[in-house]
DNA sequence: CGCGATTTGTGCACGCCTTCACAAGCGCCT
DNA sequence: AGGCGCTTGTGAAGGCGTGCACAAATCGCG
């Protein structure tokens, strides 16, 4: 699944870890931790467990993700709903509002443009880029749709570290080149394919057919099971994508 | 991050494994090798090694992966792609190209109405349903919106076990419900929110916000490693997004 | 027919992650 | 002030997943 790994600073003990060394699976849950938190602004403390619910995860793995980002809960009390909020956005680098550029404005790039969830939870989409002479000058949601020749240059303007790839699967490579090139570190790709890039660009995948697949796979499990004569109903079963 | 596991038919000898016992991880990756393998159509063979580049994972897990489900690869040759292709379509219950059903025609319900890699991978849509009276009747590639209360019916004329949510997040337990209550054993849901569902019932989420919010995690490690004088270029990293 | 080149399948060790269970800490009430 | 109930933080154990490294198998060629 990935092509290169983090380091963890092996064998580094000059540099301390300037930042907390938090494992891979704590990072991916933390942005849940995030929105049910939102969700429960107005209390003024919540309990690992109360907290543990409406993230759709177990308790003790909470508190332990939360430890290891030093945080300060109170026995006997629970956790500052506020403060912690505050924490993990800071860890997130949520608290900078990130920009964010979109290229490949079609189908998914309308919806993508047009999603207010993007501005509520951190992030800023500054650019839309697309490669059809006919859809540059389009305005979408206050956007002007730009010609993908511009990346570079408005890249550099805004200072924009992440972007968001929804062109067709052919197209996505290159893209992803001339993001790279325009000094974009991070990439979010819907497109069906793997993307190569160099050391300290990360990426990460969307691809909704594999999704289903995978459900699908465990309708034919669920199908097989349940012909069976000593089969009994298959236990439900919840996942996040992404980790 | 989940509620309920899947159960590994723990201490029943009497029922046999029905179907083969896979990893939750390389259920994940058999969709990877799956698009990998189509676009490499024509080839006869293919090695572990190319195949695994091809999908952007370890050759070494590759194999392991195939040789769970039995695969027949031939040493000093490679794996036969047709197959390949074959059995794992079957594995994940692809030959039997499953009804999917569409909730929530708004901005991204558009979008994935038509979407094209539903068809192309395994999957019908075969209904949209919306709540505004407005979007009734409309049609979408060939689709016609109907009203959410005729999913009941609709879902069991079609046969239909998998749906997918694109419905605002204050709507998405109440649609999971009537799902459910449908027959509905599988939900992608895209709502930003935790569902609960009946033990049987498997629900995947895609959150793009979630998934923004960890590149900007890396990012921030990122920034803060270089800063340090003893920081050195992080190594770069892709994921896949699901498991 | 035998040999060498190639590639699969897998035993093994290691590290990460999850989960349990409980001691330590905190606040409240008497 | 003291005790009690509640909640956090964490040690330890177990399970899962990964990747190395190599034996076994197969093919092609001389
Ligand atoms: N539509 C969906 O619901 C959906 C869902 C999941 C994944 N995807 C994937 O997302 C991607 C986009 O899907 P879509 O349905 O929006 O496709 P689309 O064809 O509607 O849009 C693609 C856009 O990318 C632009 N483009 C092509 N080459 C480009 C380039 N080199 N630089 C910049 N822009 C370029 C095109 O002009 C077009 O506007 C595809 O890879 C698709 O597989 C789509
Ligand atoms: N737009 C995006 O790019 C995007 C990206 C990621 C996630 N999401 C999420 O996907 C969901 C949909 O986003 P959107 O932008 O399409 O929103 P939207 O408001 O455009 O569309 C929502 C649709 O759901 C319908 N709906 C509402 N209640 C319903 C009900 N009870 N039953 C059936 N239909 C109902 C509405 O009528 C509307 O057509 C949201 O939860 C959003 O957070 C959207």
């Amino acid at each position: 699944m990935s092509q290169q790994r983090h380091e963890s600073t092996p064998g580094n003990p000059g540099a301390a870890a300037a930042f907390p060394d938090l494992p891979e699976a704590t990072i991916a849950r933390l942005p849940e931790y995030l929105r049910a938190l939102h969700n429960l602004e107005g209390s003024d403390t919540i309990s690992s467990e109360a907290l543990a619910a409406a993230a759709g995860v177990n308790s003790a793995k909470l508190r332990k993700d939360l430890s290891h980002l030093g945080s300060y809960g109170t026995r006997g009390v629970g956790y500052d709903v506020a403060l912690l909020i505050e924490q993990i956005e800071y860890i997130l680098g949520l608290d900078q509002r990130r920009a964010v550029c979109l290229v490949g404005v079609g189908n998914l790039g309308h919806a993508l443009a047009g999603y207010d969830g993007f501005a509520s939870r951190g992030f800023r989409i500054v650019a839309l880029f697309d490669a059809d002479p006919a859809r540059i000058g389009e305005q979408i949601s206050g956007l002007t749709v730009r010609h993908i020749d511009d990346l570079a240059r408005v890249a550099a303007e805004e200072s924009i570290a992440i972007g968001v790839i929804a062109t067709p699967a052919g197209a996505a490579q290159a893209v992803a080149d001339q993001l790279v090139t325009a000094g974009v570190t991070s990439i979010l790709n819907f497109a069906p394919c793997v993307l190569s890039v160099p050391a300290g660009v990360d990426v990460r995948k969307v691809d909704l057919a594999i999704e289903l697949q995978i459900l699908s796979f465990h309708e034919h499990r669920k199908a097989s099971l349940t012909a069976l004569p000593g089969g009994r109903a298959p236990t439900g079963n919840q996942e996040a994508v992404g980790s």
